[in-house]
DNA sequence: TTAAGTTAGAACGGAAGCGAAATGATAATT
DNA sequence: AATTATCATTTCGCTTCCGTTCTAACTTAA
């Protein structure tokens, strides 16, 4: 049960999860970079620079180059919001949630190889 | 249970653990040098640039550059292996140790957490 | 309508990442 | 002894990231 993994158990999900990743040459994202990610597709929308800088406690500028690398990768997308111009709206594509598609089903298949 | 983990639950436990670091100001190493630190930590040793280069897919100087910055946060160590002086014998810390504790911890907690 | 506030992004100098190719040290082979 | 092979690192030109500070665009309030 996931809900009795241990430290170890733990650290070998992570270890064989990211090997995984990394050897299928999947982008070589820093760990805020994840989370702003994961945030942006785990959270109900709408998602800004200044919310997602808010919640990672990190500054604007952090958000806005990460979602230009990101954006290039086309992991996710910004437009304006038309009803107040100075926000920009971050935005899910398809590829960003193929990726993490992909990501999850790696995850449970090592989570089950790591408790068996 | 454990085959009941979904890959929702899987994409939320990396992002709350993922968020927990980044709120918790944790070095921000890239998926690449992640992967390096748990497989230093987790597989048994010797680890050699050569032997991560060829486990990760990736250059040699990859391997050369994040083991640069790693042990610059104290996380790993290097020394030459006197038995052949071409190798370098990468070494586990107690900072690098007591880190990837941590990690675990937050792990097993949000593991928890989602299950529940 | 002018002033104050808010939002995202740009500019700066510096640090660190990349792949490809070259280098220096060491070991193995002939 | 000379050559070849191996290993980690350095170098090159370039890209991306950092924190800090500043700016442009926009909204709200006086």
């Amino acid at each position: 049960m996931l809900d009795e993994l241990r430290p170890a158990q733990a650290l070998k999900l992570w270890q064989t999860t990211s090997l995984i990743q990394v050897k299928d040459n999947a982008p070589d994202l820093t760990l805020r970079q994840m989370t702003i990610l994961l945030s942006i597709y785990l959270e109900p929308p709408p998602h800004t620079v200044r919310g997602l800088a808010a919640k990672l406690n990190v500054t604007k500028p952090v958000i806005t180059r990460a979602l230009d690398t990101m954006g290039r990768l086309k992991l996710v997308d910004r437009k304006r919001d038309e009803s107040d111009r100075r926000n920009v709206i971050i935005q899910r594509t398809v590829e960003g949630a193929l990726y993490l598609e992909k990501m999850a089903d790696i995850i449970v298949e090592q989570a089950k190889a790591v408790t068996k």
